[in-house]
DNA sequence: TGAATATATGAACAACCGTTCATATATTCA
DNA sequence: TGAATATATGAACGGTTGTTCATATATTCA
């Protein structure tokens, strides 16, 4: 895969093809990132959270017994959100809130929900 | 996590919230799709794939010289898009070219990028 | 037909990831 | 202050996943 020469044909012939990938402006590390942030929305604990977040704020407490899980491993995920900037948290006492940070994330979840629902 | 007097003051206060999202009508096994879909997303080989398709249609070797990849590493990752309905195919002699295989695909990666670009 | 080319695929290995468990921190209230 | 409660976090374990390597299939062309 060195030199054009030693690859296929087939990759002679589409040469101009990549070249206009390759100058299209966005950057292998722009992409990188954006499979990071698909990433964060690839697991079912994240996603169930993020799509219980666009209703209300709740608090960590609210999660676990809506998913039925431990509040260790919601708080792991939330953290996990909260990295990717997905969400965001309010203290109050001894509770803390979590909500959505950005409006682009329901925006995201609802083009993914039109493309499974097919 | 049984009963609502087992489990922290906190969910007491918040049931109607909880009951709220478990009545949105998007079901448990929908987002369970939907995370599975964003996991083919989030893999920097299968968006560099996707988003090479953008412009044209392409084969396998184009796209492994494009990435530097090998051709049985694509040709492995197109199969995990196409199983996903996010690519179809077409062939031409020894040749097989990819595609995008729905719009909503764009559309995705679209939002993908807004967010992760701020 | 047989060599050359393009792609596909099964097995295997290493790296990554999500949960659990134990424990720590932070806050309230008696 | 000390008990109780809500959340956070480090370590560890098991399962998943992406690549590589070897090999198989499919197509063209001499």
């Amino acid at each position: 895969m060195v030199d054009k020469i030693e690859c296929c044909e087939c990759c002679e012939h589409h040469t101009e093809l990549i070249e206009r990938v390759r100058k299209s402006g966005v950057s292998k590390e722009r992409l990188y990132d954006l499979a990071e942030l698909f990433k964060v929305f690839g697991d079912t604990t994240r996603i169930r959270i993020l799509f219980a977040l666009f209703k209300n704020e709740m608090c960590v407490c609210d999660i676990a017994e809506l998913l039925s899980m431990t509040h260790s491993a919601i708080s792991h995920q939330l953290r996990v959100l909260k990295q990717a900037k997905l969400v965001k948290c309010r203290k109050d006492g001894k509770t803390v809130f979590y909500s959505l940070d950005d409006s682009h994330i329901e925006t995201i979840i609802g083009q993914g929900l039109n493309h499974v629902s097919e």
